[in-house]
Parts: C-alpha cells; sequence; structure tokens
RNA sequence: GAGUCCGUAGCUCAGCUGGAUAGAGCAACGGCCUUCUAAGCCGUAGGUCGAGGGUUCGAAUCCCCCCGGGCUCGCCA
C-alpha cells in the first residue's frame, strides 16, 4: 500500500508538470507546522533558482494545478514559496480502512525477499549475562522483529563465545578440585556420565576463580592453556567437559533471554566455526590475499580514500593460533555454505568498529562473501549509570542481567500494588510485562549509537515517554473495545467515518503514518524511531479520548467509526511494541 | 599524536537527506475527575542549538577552524 506522502508526492508531481515545471520539484514531506498544515512541499523555493521566477508565482501555478484533487482539502501557496497541504478526511478515512484491510496494516512486502543473519555478538558460556549484553539482546531482537515483520527471512543468532582458553581454564580448575572424574584419566575408555559434574551455580563461580588464579600462578595458567590446545585438538574427556559447559550455560541463557522475551533460532557459536578455519587459512594463503608479517598472518584491507592507516586483518597470530578475526571470517563462510545470506547484521558495542571493517574488507577482498552480500554492523554505545560513567552495582561491581530484571519486576510490582487493587498473582503477571516494556523502552528510545543514562525510576514512571505510558494508552483502548464487545457488537464490523474533529483528524493521520516510519525504522535499523512514533500515536489517542466520549455518543454511526479509529490505533500500536520486543496487558 | 563519534532548556532526550516561531518528557507553577482507567488531559515558565567563520534566499542541520568530552588505534574478545 502506497505511503500517504507518496500518494501526495505523486498528486503535486502531476500539478507541477501541468503548471509546466518539472516534477523532480514536487517531494511532499510531514508538516513541520502543524499548526498551518498537515503536509508540505517545499519544491517551489528549490525550483525558483532554475525557472529564474520567485517561488511565490510557482507555488501559486501549482496550487492552481490542484484543483480537483480528490485527496486535499485545502492547499495554500504562502510566502515565500510553501505549498501547504491540508487533506480530505474522507480520504483519510478511505486510507485508514483499506489500511485495517490489510494483515500489515499497509507495509509492502518487499519484491526481493532477503535472508538476514543477525548475529547478536557473542555472550559468553559459563559467565552470566550482565548488563553489557543487555543492549544487543535488545536491539538486535528489534531489528530482528522488524526486518521479520517487513518481511525478510531472519535468522537469529546468538553466537556465543564458547571456545578458547576460559574453557581451558574452567577445565584446569575443575581437575584441581575434582581430580577422580574421569575427564582426566587418560585410560578411560567407558562412557562418560551424562549428567554434569557442576551446576550452573558452581561454573559463573569456578570461572572468575580460576581466571583470577592464573594470573598469580603461572604454571596453572601453562596447563590451562594446555588444556586449551587439547581440547581444540579433540581430546575426548575435555571435549566431553566443554559439552557439559555448553549444556549448562546454555539452559541458563535461555532461561535468561527468555525473561527479556528475546529468542533465537540458531544457538552457534565460535567452536562451530573451528572446522572452517583450516581450509579458509590455506584458501587465503593459496589465493595470496594472506601474508606473513612479523610472524603472524595478515591481509591488507588499506583502502586509497581511508583517512587513517587500517590496520590489517590478521588471521593467525605469530604461534600459529586463530584469533577474534578468524573465528568471525569463518563463521562467514559456513553462513555462506549454510544460508546465503543477502545480509549480515551484527550487534556489538560500538568499539568494536574496527573489527569490523577489518573483517568485511576482508569477507569481501577474498570473496568469502558474494559481492552483493550487504555486512552490517550496528555499534551501540554505553550504558550509563545517573552519574554518567558506566552502569555499575552500588559497590562498584557488574550488576547480574538477572539481577537487574528482578530489580525492576520488584518495583514495577510495588507501584501498581500502591495504585491499584488487583489480586497479588495478577499484579506480578502485569509486574512483569511492564517492567519489561520499561527497561526496553529505556533502551529503544535512544539511539543505538549513543551512550545513554539508564535511570529505572525514569523508565518504570508511567509519565512521560516511557515504556509503562504506552501500556497504559494501550490498555486504556482495549479496555473500551472491550466494553463495546459486551453489547454484542464486533469492532471489526465497524465502518471509518471522516473525522469530525481535530483531535480525530490528528489520530488518523497519525495512524497512517505507520507503513512510512515503519519503513524508515527498517531502512535505518532504527527502533528509536518506532519509539517516537508510538509516544506521538499514544499523545494523539489520549488527547482524542479526553475530549470524545465513545461508548455514550448516541449516533451509532459515528460510535462506529470512533471504534474502528481505536481498534485499529490498537492494531497500530501493538504491532509497534511487538517489533520493539515486549507486550501489552490486559489490564493494569 | 592520528582517526572517529558526540556537545540542543536545570536534568534526560528528539529533531540533523537545509525551510516558516528549535520540540518532548522530568523537575517547577496553575487548571480539569457525579461520565469509557486522572498511571490521563490542558496551560505557564524555561534555549545566543559548545564558540567563531563560511556556503545559501534560508543553517541546530552542510563545509572549515577552535574549545570540551567519549571511544579506537596488529598478536584480548
Amino acid at each position: 500500500m502506497k505511503k500517504l506522502v507518496d500518494l501526495l508526492t505523486g498528486e503535486l508531481e502531476a500539478a507541477f508538470e501541468k503548471a509546466g515545471y518539472d516534477s523532480q520539484y514536487a517531494r511532499v514531506t510531514l508538516s513541520n507546522r502543524p499548526d498551518l498544515c498537515e503536509y508540505q512541499c517545499n519544491g517551489a523555493m528549490a525550483a525558483a533558482k532554475a525557472y529564474k521566477k520567485a517561488p511565490i508565482m510557482i507555488a501559486n501555478d501549482v496550487v492552481a494545478a490542484l484543483e480537483g484533487s480528490p485527496c486535499i482539502e485545502k492547499v495554500d501557496a504562502v510566502n515565500p514559496g510553501f505549498i501547504n497541504i491540508i487533506l480530505d478526511a474522507d480520504f483519510v478515512a478511505s486510507y485508514l480502512k483499506h489500511m485495517n484491510e490489510e494483515e500489515k496494516l499497509g507495509v509492502d512486502t518487499p519484491e526481493k525477499v532477503k535472508t538476514v543473519v543477525v548475529d547478536y555478538g557473542g555472550a559468553n558460556v559459563a559467565k552470566p549475562l550482565h548488563v553489557g549484553h543487555l543492549r544487543s539482546a535488545v536491539i538486535g531482537e528489534s531489528i530482528k522483529r522488524i526486518s521479520k515483520y517487513v518481511g525478510h527471512k531472519v535468522i537469529g543468532d546468538v553466537h556465543l563465545g564458547d571456545w578458547g582458553y576460559q574453557m581451558g581454564l574452567i577445565i584446569t580448575e575443575l581437575k584441581k578440585r575434582k581430580p577422580e572424574l574421569p575427564y582426566y584419566d587418560e585410560s578411560f575408555e567407558g562412557e562418560y556420565p551424562e549428567e554434569a559434574p557442576f551446576t550452573i551455580g558452581e561454573l559463573e563461580e569456578i570461572y572468575p576463580t580460576a581466571s583470577a588464579y592464573a594470573k598469580e600462578h603461572e604454571d596453572y595458567k601453562e596447563e590451562a592453556l594446555q588444556a586449551t590446545y587439547l581440547l581444540q585438538n579433540g581430546h575426548r574427556g575435555y571435549t566431553a567437559i566443554w559439552k557439559h559447559i555448553m549444556n549448562v550455560s546454555v539452559a541458563d541463557l535461555k532461561k535468561n533471554y527468555g525473561a527479556l522475551n528475546v529468542e533465537f533460532d540458531l544457538w552457534k557459536g565460535e567452536a562451530d566455526a573451528q572446522p572452517y578455519i583450516p581450509d579458509m587459512v590455506e584458501y587465503l594463503k593459496k589465493e595470496g590475499y594472506a601474508y606473513e608479517d612479523q610472524g603472524a598472518l595478515v591481509v591488507d584491507v588499506k583502502e586509497e580514500t581511508d583517512t587513517k592507516e587500517i590496520p590489517p586483518c590478521m588471521i593467525l597470530k605469530s604461534d600459529g593460533a586463530a584469533l577474534y578475526p578468524t573465528t568471525d571470517l569463518a563463521t562467514l563462510v559456513e553462513r555462506e555454505k549454510l544460508y546465503e545470506p543477502d545480509q549480515v547484521i551484527y550487534i556489538t558495542d560500538k568499539r568494536q568498529e574496527l573489527h569490523f571493517v577489518q573483517v568485511f574488507r576482508c569477507a569481501k577482498k577474498a570473496k568469502i562473501v558474494r559481492g552483493e552480500t550487504e555486512l552490517k554492523h550496528i555499534g551501540f554505545g554505553t550504558m550509563n549509570g545517573k552519574d554518567g560513567k558506566p552502569f555499575k552495582t552500588r559497590d562498584g561491581g557488574v550488576m547480574r542481567l538477572e539481577y537487574l530484571i528482578s530489580d525492576i519486576n520488584e518495583k514495577m510490582y510495588e507501584k501498581i500494588a500502591e495504585n491499584r487493587t488487583v489480586e497479588e498473582a495478577e499484579a506480578k503477571q502485569t509486574a512483569k510485562k511492564v517492567g519489561l516494556a520499561a527497561l526496553k523502552y529505556g533502551d529503544l528510545s535512544n539511539q543505538a549509537a549513543k551512550d545513554y543514562v539508564f535511570d529505572i525510576d525514569r523508565f518504570i514512571s508511567f509519565e512521560g515517554n516511557t515504556g509503562p505510558y504506552i501500556l497504559y494508552t494501550i490498555v486504556r483502548i482495549k479496555s473500551i473495545l472491550a466494553k463495546y464487545a459486551e453489547t454484542g457488537k464486533t469492532a471489526e464490523a465497524c465502518e471509518f467515518m471522516k473525522a469530525e474533529s481535530a483531535s480525530a483528524k490528528a489520530l488518523m493521520l497519525e495512524a497512517a503514518k505507520f507503513n512510512s516510519v515503519i519503513e524508515g525504522a527498517y531502512e535505518e535499523l532504527a527502533p528509536h524511531k518506532i519509539c517516537a512514533y508510538i509516544y506521538d500515536l499514544s499523545n494523539a489517542f489520549n488527547r482524542f479520548y479526553h475530549e470524545t466520549k465513545i461508548l455514550s455518543e448516541e449516533n451509532e454511526d459515528r460510535k462506529a467509526g470512533f471504534i474502528a479509529l481505536l481498534s485499529i490505533t490498537k492494531r497500530v500500536l501493538e504491532a509497534c511494541i511487538d517489533m520493539l520486543g515486549f507486550e501489552a496487558p490486559e489490564r493494569m
């Protein structure tokens, strides 16, 4: 379905041409003066130079040529040359009617459906999720959902950090504690136990203990490195331990990500890329992309247009070991083989930007991915505390995501219990939903690339530009629609009516922007645009709600028109919050 | 040092493919509930858009320079 601005631009193009001007000047945009008009075209001013004519004269000509346009109620030429447009209310109502008939509310499915891989940038196994993982999960999930809504085939890959030295450390520490385990018995040939020799709680403690101990004790560190080497070369017992670590960790991660309403299609990790490394390295050498420099194997990725020196992409360390770029490149080899993605989007901290520049260039240069494959890095900023410094717990430690979420849920529960009398079980459920909305909206409403201040009290507030405010608006609508349904009538049967009040028209215009907003948010991979939109839409609804008696309206057609408008507003809001990754309760 | 991102109201943020009077929210102050959730709505007050220059009919937005801050800059991930 065509966007409103495109329909209007079409009208203006015809008018520009009819009046004897080039249609390239006809672009229509949203008004930035809502007091004067709803949409505007500034092309007359741009055209003035080309035609050596006063802009207002051109604007007047175009306005005259627009006579009789079915979608415009009123159009004015205003000095110095603005063309101000007010839409026809019947036209807006019929636009919403068509929108309402479509499953995706007017968002067109692209001609070419892309296969997109979203890489959430690697939480480490055996380590609890902390606030640093929040952003990649929340932003990645939203980008995944937006791309899916638009109509692309999206594969979300958690892409765990499950390989390397950390594993050697755990194996070594476990051996120190429980040397009797069969994994360490080189002569053991039987079946290893199915049960892991540790719980997730122990695992989370083992890793930091071992890591700290290794820094102090050289021989212990050597042993851990050796264990890492053995694991990477297929040591039977260590591989069995590794599988235990994976099982225990993944189960825990699923639980935690689940609490965030974040799901992955793939639970791949760095380990999955390992089998591809030897062949890839061989290929890079053979084709002459990689060469040895200072003992390491590197690929040059400099380009002439660079404003600074881009270091080469390192494939193997001087000791021959693989490293971060190696794994990411090998993962691309795997993805190319298994999924042939048109687009791969990486969601990580923005400090990794250089790494991705190197990897992307190397992948293109060495033809690891096809030339048309789009590689994108969404680098997000730091989550800061109220002091403007990276978010920490009160005693200066790293905040576990689990605790952060339960803190929010608790605070939200108290708030709900304070304001409404509801049963405890329902209040707890509601608190969870609203808390998640508060957390996610607080994050997503900021531009991803910028650092932002995490302020729980502000996020969980029901006032202002917050998740709870959006949910409250949806709940209000649901409540009215439910009451309407009690009369035995359905919202689906309601016909849209032309707006008779300013607030109704404003709400209709806002709802009609949906496809345009989603397209913009998709193109720029910018969830914050959806946040800004639903905040505007919620405001428009609340204004309308405030001055309109809906259920007590006596004229049935008019009442039905209101219900149709509420219903589509709800559908739009719910589609949006689903793309942001949260949902609304029935009551709150 | 080089590169890069950022600097908008007391605070937190939009706006940045140039357009008319720079927008919200919070905090402050003042109104609106016998009526669909007042967790709402309406209003008042608050800004030399870091400083300076340039391009343009027009600059928060584009260019240059300066000031201030974050981050990055080959064997961690």
